[in-house]
DNA sequence: AAGTGGTCTAGACCACAAC
DNA sequence: TTGTGGTCTAGACCACTTA
């Protein structure tokens, strides 16, 4: 059953609960995951093959097969047919990402702080329009903040949103994240269609940033849309290039 | 069953092929992605339920989900339980996207074109060693390139790949790309991590992009995953901020 | 109460890779 | 020939939303 070179830390998977609200496809998943990241199952290692699994936890092939895929669409693991599935030498990113400050800034226990610089109501502009599905000139909400971790300045963000979030107060962005006070009132981002780039600072952005006022920023446009598919928010927002990156993984289809 | 306010452009699902290679889900979230784009199914539309298509297909209702499901991962659709599945209001990115030259460039006859500008054995340094899973020292094989697009230059590239890719030739580097290279030689990328950020340009990447020799460029590094999880190429590539942009959709789990 | 998606089962057949 | 993942079926029960 156990060839030499297949693991599987059973012991992990010990305590599974088939009664409360948590799938199980999820439990295997994330205790799976937590077995590569600690190493329990090393980089290049090879899993046992999907029916196996499922006999040695009592579940099905379907639900094994789900759990796996969870982590294959991370970048955590590579499924061949006729070969098996090995765990990708991912440890790598670790090292890249300490090289940069932004994530020595995150590691240590940082203090994230917003201030308001503008909010108001305002006419929208032909891309704010087009990216809300409104019309031209319609009233749209601007708001547009400061962001600050540990004191240091790290980001512009301007956002435009529909006239229903036209009650939100300026207290209220202080002390929460945008996407926080829209949760609240009841409407969730499921999906967010980004363009990520990079120009000079322009207007006061270099000020705000404590840059160059024409030095490099890192540059993120998007829209978000809610449960029901309807577009409600667009944001334009500049970052400190030196303090501030995207990370991503991709998988081939 | 066809309720007023939900879509189902049957005529497009006729001819189903049950014998190729090509899986049913596939045949089924392609036609149904072509619907949306093609407004057949229109922005905020509903379908119907998930057991309703199937009966309607002839096919099972897992094969109907995975078809669906490839489709929210795209972002084109959201599912809600109790509720239904509606089409996402995305029309608008198509807008976003043609404000920016790229676009201009790219939706026209575009010519690619590369220059080699270095072609190496090098010795590894920490990051290349540490990315690649070397040691420090270990030769490696260095690549720097200038992408241009229409006589215009866009990128400069930097990639190291294990020694293996010694043999790679500059006339091969100039008329292909460097995934194509890999690929006709067996390797096949299926995972990539990478980290976009931006910074000024530095040394001749001004003049080799043609832009001020210190002005602001848009910066991708990557480590990319081979078939059985090896890393097998770590590249370090700067843009032209005003000619290229990184878009992507994000999902909420 | 009715309808929806979310999860799970226990099989089956196939294509592909290795031996 | 054997073992692997890729696909597909025909059900089942549940949680959630709306009426």
């Amino acid at each position: 059953m156990v060839d030499a070179d297949t693991y599987w830390p059973a012991e992990l998977f010990a305590d599974l609960d088939r009664t409360g609200p948590v799938p199980l496809y999820f439990q295997v998943s994330s205790r799976l995951e937590a077995a590569i990241h600690s190493g329990a199952i090393p980089a290049g290692g090879r899993l046992e093959n999907e029916i196996a699994i499922g006999q040695r936890l009592g579940l099905s092939r379907p639900t094994i097969r789900r759990a796996i895929q969870e982590l294959v669409d991370k970048g955590l693991l590579v499924r061949r047919r006729g070969i098996g599935t090995q765990v990708v030498q991912g440890q790598v990113t670790r090292a890249v990402e300490l090289t940069s400050l932004y994530e020595d800034l995150k590691n240590s226990s940082h203090v994230p702080a917003t201030r308001v610089l503008g909010h108001d109501v305002v006419p929208a502009s032909e891309i704010v329009a087009q990216s809300l599905g409104l019309s031209v000139g319609d009233d749209v909400v601007f708001v547009r903040r400061q962001r600050s971790t540990d004191g240091v300045p790290v980001a512009v963000l301007e956002n435009y949103l529909p006239l229903e979030f036209a009650d939100i107060t300026r207290e209220q962005l202080e002390e929460h994240g945008l996407y926080e006070i829209m949760r609240a009132r009841g409407v969730t981002i499921r999906v967010a269609k980004q363009k990520i780039g990079a120009r000079s600072a322009r207007g006061d952005e270099g000020e705000l940033l404590d840059i160059d006022s024409n030095g490099p920023v890192l540059t993120m446009e998007r829209v978000a849309f809610d449960d029901s598919g309807r577009a409600c928010e667009y944001g334009h927002h500049c970052y400190r290039p030196d303090l501030y990156s995207f990370e991503t993984t991709l998988v081939a289809k």
